[in-house]
DNA sequence: TTGTAGGCGTTATCAT
DNA sequence: ATGATAACGCCTACAA
């Protein structure tokens, strides 16, 4: 800016207020400066002026692993917000160890990053870190999970009503014995769906083996693992609930590799509704969850804090959906119409099929 | 700082030394300082640190979109090489819009990040951007495309090549009919495709009706638009190469919709291996992409560059793989070996396909 | 409408 | 081994 100030003859104060137009400067002297800006490609140092407003443009957000396919609308989402205020995002991949999301916090924390949105590691512990005593700590949201002992801002989704929606549609569907894949134990929104599944089945006086809740991980790998320890049992269950996605895909994986035929011989419904459900075959029924929306929702509350909300946290709650496809086959017709029968239930499955 | 400086009754100076270890301290100072340290929670600004040093701990990744399944996987690998040297990553998503990617280039600029990692949108004008004159300017690496005048760093794909054997594979399995969905003719690594796929037809004295080269954008909708195309023509190919994942998914979704069977009645590669290849059904087909190692490769060469390493720059291509799968159809034997036949084709395919 | 100057939180140089 | 002090680049009263 000094450079500036010489060469257009003028004071560096000047200088800076033709740039923010924090004071009405004459418009040849303007015009002079400017020319100069342009020449030289300034660019005025986002560090110094953080240092001096003692405020930046940087959210800093926690996430655990990018590759998670669930996670990018996410990031989007929030994004997306963000860029809109002239937001930056900061992204860190935490791989759900909650050292690595303590080291990322306090990080965050010194580049004075504007705020923080953080889907917390499984066993994550920085409900603990915003203890009061520590100062300059900036406004975070939750994402997606809520840790325990959290108190502020959050936004989720509502994952036991979600997962006892689609255990009550293979339920009518005519399903009596019905599995379920869960995540892991110390993840919040894995609990509740086991919740959600547990509360459709109670409601609907069926039984649940001990043996017919397989624990896995939330990834391909260990779905199809657990499907391959239920797909193996006698009785066989005739329906299973992935409690994502990703394991449900594991769940088709160990189908077929078994022989089995989906939704014939097994029923199957995930969590999650990533893209990819349209694709599988049969093309998966799944619990639809609006992650760009989470994003989005979180990145405006935290938005709100970072412009001075105060008051009570927000503890928003996004509504899923059920996404009715292919991979659940009806075993009473009852109140189902033909549309939603499977393709090779039906007397013209391909015609039915093209006509979609 | 100052705080601590005088809860612990030492100088400023002292502090600034204890923190960065810059300078030999009594154990006994040491002790007293850290202590109020910790009881603080004091975490140094990492905006004055930058101010004053001149260099900051940030590389900026510019991509076209997250949301897209090829990039996750990419910016993991950056940002883990990137973590691993204490660098983090400021994520900025262009959608393809040059005019968002010279926005985000600025202002990375005027973070004074250490570098930038950038995957050039479609029609990138970065390289004008970074013509000498003006100053300030960081190290730059371009990854996965190399945009019109680019010189400096660069790690691509040889995409060419892979397309070429992609395209000898059909060819080999005894295809005469093929056709090609390509990406946006503005992207290098689309148009480098199309060419490896011409190469491998010419040198097999194969025409090419115009009619059979269909360009689409790189994504699920328009590759089932251009397989509809594609589908609907007599003579229809018997084989279509989908320049990328999300475009053959697309195509499979056609095959679907028409009524046709994949790899039977048409066969099908795509370009990416991205992960659902394994459980889209046949499984597809596809040249790997070390997307991973593409984000790795780049952060290593870019962090060189921080460093202070001089010198003409690297063009670095990796190699692709393709891997089979079953969605092409071998219509002569030749030399090809039961068990890389679609199950369909097979005497007893399911025995077979547990077996895997 | 324009200029002056102090200070944001560090690091680094130079004394002590 | 420790302390004092001058930048770093910018913003912002305040003075002119």
């Amino acid at each position: 800016m000094r450079q500036i100030a010489e060469r257009a003859s003028v004071s560096i104060g000047t200088v800076s207020h033709v740039v923010n137009g924090t004071a009405p400067v004459r418009p040849k002297l303007r015009e002079r400066v400017l020319e100069v800006i342009r020449n030289l490609g300034f660019q005025p140092s986002a560090l110094a002026q953080g240092l001096r407003t003692n405020r930046t443009r940087m959210i800093g957000m926690i996430i655990p692993d990018i590759t998670n396919p669930f996670f990018p609308g996410l990031v989007r989402g929030a994004e997306d917000v963000a860029f809109k205020h002239s937001y930056r995002v900061i992204l860190c991949n935490t791989d759900n160890d909650p050292a690595k999301e303590s080291l990322y916090f306090n990080e965050l924390r010194s580049y004075r990053a504007a705020g923080l949105l953080i889907i917390p590691a499984a066993g994550s512990d920085i409900a603990s870190s915003l203890k009061p005593g520590t100062a300059g700590i900036p406004p975070v949201v939750c994402i997606d999970r809520r840790p325990d002992g959290w108190t502020g801002d959050s936004v989720v989704v509502a994952n036991e009503l979600g997962a006892y929606r689609a255990t009550q549609h293979l339920i009518q569907s005519g399903h009596r014995h019905i599995a379920v894949i869960t995540g892991p134990s110390l993840l919040a929104n894995s609990v509740e769906r086991l919740k959600g599944f547990r509360k459709a089945l109670k409601e609907a006086n069926l039984p649940l083996p001990a043996e017919f809740v397989q624990e896995a991980v939330f990834d391909t790998r260990s779905g199809f693992q657990a499907a391959r320890r239920l797909l193996r049992m006698l009785p066989r269950p005739t329906a299973i609930f992935a409690c994502n996605d990703l394991m449900a895909l594991g769940v088709l994986h160990a189908i077929h590799e078994l022989d089995l035929r989906c939704p014939e011989e097994i029923s199957l419904v995930g969590f999650d509704d990533l893209e990819f459900c349209e694709y599988t075959s049969p093309a998966l029924t799944s619990v639809y969850q609006p992650s760009y929306q989470l994003g989005a929702t979180a990145a405006n509350l935290l938005l709100e804090r970072i412009k001075g909300r105060k008051g009570s946290p927000k503890r928003l709650v996004l509504d899923t959906e059920l996404k009715l496809r292919n991979s659940v086959l009806p075993l009473e017709h009852s109140s189902w119409s033909v549309s939603r029968m499977p393709r090779t239930a039906r007397k013209s499955p391909r015609k039915v099929a093209a006509a979609r």
